[in-house]
DNA sequence: CGCCGGCGTTGATATGGATCAAGGCGTTGG
DNA sequence: CCAACGCCTTGATCCATATCAACGCCGGCG
């Protein structure tokens, strides 16, 4: 629950060579999925790639934002730290996602990188006048941010009325959603979920403490709702089971 | 905590007269607040005017919502229950704020009527039609939908991490900039303010139960941090107090 | 008038999750 | 090889808030 010290905010991140929009992995799940080839030419050439690692911040909450940008790998997050030291995550950015706050020069959160990451970037002026310019750009961009709205509200569901138990669950069932929708997969009985985050980072996503989400995972185990290969490694064996033991719907976002 | 039984969503809800846009009270704080004079003369012709008793459901959450619309007048809210009851308040809807989600023909939420309401409603495929016609009326909407998001994520950390008495004092702070705002006033030491909610409705927003409520307004009245008139309208001797007791920067939005 | 139902308060008790404390494993680096 | 640190787990205790229960006030209605 006590913030983490981590590392500042990076002052020169490493800067990576272009390449196409056109052979991008995530476009499909991007800002720019619905573009056209000659607004993909216009992004290509306006683009750059930052690479963070894990723990790194990349925009501080009411500080000057430079860029926004999409993930490109990797796992990232949006929290909040108050006055007195304690922190929650409002959100999980995978790829696909946006980071940064289009039309604010200051960023309203904290953005922090999971795991490694890479992404790309914008320089926001720039990116502002496209969206502006590209009907495609900013429709897709509505889109997304009403989705992203409606998860946003599906967690304050959670955080506001549900049990430790339901909490983790419903954790572990958009983690894996999120994660097999990048691979094309449906959920089933049997797959095998990676959790990116440490235990402090779903605490602080949940609004519990490690030693709770630690115990609350011992007794899902217990309880056969998952099978712990390791900390990260998780087993589902019933997919129904699991999303039952969330304790009620959480669309897909 | 427990659903209370609202009255059903109504049929056929009290449709009035027209009026024209630009003499709309609320339209600087609408969707509509960027039109051009032609842009509203064709708003008006595809408007109607609905209006909600108290209690009253104007969608429900899974169905199929007719239409989608700002609030004119009153107070509304946006909430989920839980298969077993348990309930959690979203967001709530002040005049200005739109009701309904745009491009999903059903409704991720309930819509409730927690004051007498009255909404300027679209039939829905025509709404969508403007939208996508209407760079004001679309832009204008991402711009209202990325500031509801920066709020949501902002009850986010309230719901994880802040104690009732936090609770209590930030949705203090959150009515009353909301309730100033469309007055175009500021808030000040010695503002009255009305809170529009029944205790069991901010004990669902603020993730509590209503004795907690209730209790916790005991403790803020005795502190001096608030007077109470009546259950439903307080005095607020010192903003800053008051902000200080909320535990953290509220954004207004 | 008197009853009743919605709303709010207050009190007694229970409990889920926080807090405080200790220890285990794996990795890093001296 | 050992020390130090990050991350995770487990145990004992505490406490903020939930739960259970009763009551007061008020407005509507038979």
């Amino acid at each position: 629950m006590k913030a983490m010290l981590h590392a500042a905010t990076s002052g020169a991140p490493d800067i990576r060579a272009r390449g196409h929009c056109l052979d991008c992995a995530i476009r499909q799940h991007a800002v720019c999925s619905d573009c056209t080839a000659p607004e993909l030419n216009f992004l290509t050439e306006i683009k750059t790639y930052r690479n963070y690692k894990s723990g790194e911040r990349l925009l501080e909450m009411g500080e000057r934002a430079p860029f926004m940008g999409t993930i490109v790998e990797g796992v990232g997050s949006m929290s909040r730290i108050l006055p007195d030291g304690r922190r929650q995550v409002v959100g999980l950015l995978f790829p696909g996602d946006m980071v940064g706050r289009p039309f604010s020069p200051v960023s309203p959160f904290d953005y922090v990188a999971v795991t490694d990451l890479r992404v790309c970037a914008f320089n926001r002026p720039q990116f502002e006048a496209a969206l502006r310019e590209t009907p495609t750009l900013e429709q897709r961009l509505l889109e997304m941010t009403l989705d992203e709205l409606d998860s946003a509200r599906e967690w304050m569901v959670l955080l506001g009325r549900k049990s430790a138990q339901e909490k983790l669950c419903s954790f572990i069932v958009m983690t894996a959603q999120r994660a097999l929708r990048l691979e094309r997969r449906r959920p089933m009985d049997g797959v095998l979920i990676e959790l990116p985050l440490t235990r402090e980072d779903m605490a602080d996503f949940l609004g519990l403490t490690i030693e709770t989400v630690s115990r609350q995972m011992g007794v899902l185990k217990k309880s056969g709702v998952i099978e712990m290969i390791d900390a990260r490694h998780l087993l589902i064996p019933s997919w129904s089971a699991l999303e039952e033991a969330a304790g009620g719907e959480l669309a897909a976002a």
